[in-house]
Parts: C-alpha cells; structure tokens; sequence
DNA sequence: ATAATTGCAAACTGTTTGCAGCACG
DNA sequence: CGTGCTGCAAACAGTTTGCAATTAT
C-alpha cells in the first residue's frame, strides 16, 4: 500500500564544486547579504564535505574550519548549521542512539537516508512513503500531516567486514 | 515500490492493566530477578501512561513517580527508561527539533509513529517499508541493513484547531 | 554611520558516572 | 551474607545565550 517514485543512490559526485559554494551563499544571503569572513570559511569548508558527502557533527565542523580561521566562534558554527538546515542545504540524520550528524544535501529533491550506525556513512536514498496513503492517515487521525522522515539503518561494507 | 502489510491505528486499549505491569516486570527480570521498590513504583507509573498512551520525557517520568515516592533517583529511572526500550516495552521517539519522548509500546508487532510536534501525542501506524526492496537497497548499496525508523510528523485534531 | 554578525564565556539541558550504602533473595 | 540495585552528587556533552566588540555595507 506504500509505495515509491524511485529507488536510487548518490549519483558519483563529480559535478558541482562550484554548486556548493554557491548554495551556501544563497542560503546565507537568505538572512542578510553580508559576506563575512565565518561565512566564507564555512562554504569553502563545506565544499569538501560535499564532495566526500561524509557526515559531521556540529563540532567536527568547527574543528576543521579552525583549521582555516582558528578564530572562529562555536556559536557561530552553530548558528550556521542552524540557518542551513533550514535552508535545506544541509540535511541532518538522527541515529537510533540519539547522536546526530548533518551532511550536505546530495539532491534538491525529496528523499531520505540510508546511514551506517559505525562511521555515519550517509546514503541517500529515493524511496519514500505513498502520498495517498499519508493522506489517508491524515484523515483517519485527524492529523494535519506536515512532514516524515525515514532512516535505514545498517553496516556499510567498511565497518561490516571489521 | 514500497509497500505495506496493512494500515492500523491503536485499536482503544481498553484491555490490559495487569499486561502493562507484567510486561514492564518482566522486562526488569531480563536482568535481574530482583522486585525492588523503584521496579514496582516504575511499573505502576507506566500502567496509567499505558492506558493514555502519552508520550513523555525521561524527566517526565521522573517528576511523575516521585509523586508515589519522592526518593526515587534520576539515575534508576533513566537507567530503567534504558532498560525498558531495549526490552520493547517503551517506544522512543525522535522529533526533527532534537527532543525525544518515549511511550509505551501499543503493540508488540512491528510498528512506526505519527507524531504531533506540538503536544507529542504517538499513534502508533502498522506501515512500513517493503521487506524486499530493502534487501534490494542493503544489496546495491553494500549495507548490512540492521533497521530502520519511520516517523509521520505533523498536528494532531487538537493542536490544530488552536 | 549603523545595523548585523561575530567571538567569548558563562549558562543550560538532558544524561551519565562513580561510589557508598541499602536491601533483596 | 553477598551481589547488585539505588540515590546522591558531581561530571559530562552538546548546545544556547547575553553581550561587547567587530565588521560589512
């Protein structure tokens, strides 16, 4: 009764350094137009992250932009993810364990995550619940459906073989 | 793509006090045989939010039980909380804003949740995911799939109308 | 100039841990 | 009795906040 558009992968990055940058930007600009240094140095950050589409915590993320400004504000990290997410630019990905990690979105369109519990290896996956039957639940609960979210959980080949 | 055995919802629970405090002693008696004063206090809290179905926070039930017995210690109910969720009896349930609450399970079948962001109010929905086109994602993707999580967000028929 | 962002440090939330003592079997 | 559960208090992780200083326009 469930069903899906698509099943798929990550298509191999290859395209779009420039994409992320520019993603970043335009989702920053968003809240104001200014091009502040911290602003630089997360998109520039971030478009590594997005190449290798590894998952990070908030504070791995600081760390490594330190790396460039040893400068720059937690807070400011934070408030940055924040304003990322927000913007769709960054997914976030909640483990069963409570931990959570973000990750460049890999598509603009809808879809969920396959993510590996051991190294937070994230892939994205097209899969998704039937829109009818949501409805369907809607009605039937009287729920006013706004949003899901759907996360499979495994062992990628890495971790699985150790 | 996806589909699902069936569509549900908690069917009222009129029946079952007596199950609720057997399966939350039971649980307990997975590691360790001992009836100790906080078990008993635990198990009987949880009967009445057994009978309402409420979510609540680990704090929740804390401040909940000390009403029984102002001497219960945070640590035993966050450590029974962790029991009781490895055991299946409590569901835990994850919000897109960081918050988790936890209820208890409805049934003993395998389930996912609608969940109303604004008063925390979980129904419990007999939907999942195909069985086969997972193994066909755990295939492609190199995956050892261990589980997976579905949540429905959105308002319920109260929490809307205000 | 001026309004917004930043960095800092302190506060905070929710959770976990170490340990002495209690209590169940 | 002895093991292990309990309560306490302190430690902890991750995140948020208030505010003065900085910076972009």
């Amino acid at each position: 009764m469930v069903s899906c558009e698509k099943i798929g992968y990550d298509p191999p990055t290859g395209s779009g350094y420039m994409d992320v940058k520019e993603r970043v930007t335009s989702a920053f600009s968003q809240f104001s137009e200014r091009s502040t240094r911290p602003r630089q140095i997360i998109a520039e950050g971030l478009i590594h992250l997005g190449e290798t589409g590894e998952a990070f915590s908030a504070d791995d993320l600081l760390s490594r932009l330190r790396k460039s400004d040893p400068r720059i504000g937690r807070a400011t990290v934070y408030r940055s993810v924040e304003k990322l997410v927000r913007m769709k630019v960054l997914d976030r990905i909640d483990f069963a364990d409570g931990s959570h990690y973000f990750r460049m979105c890999g598509s603009d369109e809808h879809h969920h995550h396959l993510a590996c519990t051991k190294c937070h290896r994230i892939v994205d996956l097209h899969v998704c619940l039937d829109n009818d039957q949501m409805k369907e639940i809607g009605r039937r609960e009287q729920f006013r459906i706004d949003d899901h979210s759907i996360t499979i959980f495994g062992l990628c080949k890495n971790c699985r073989s150790r």
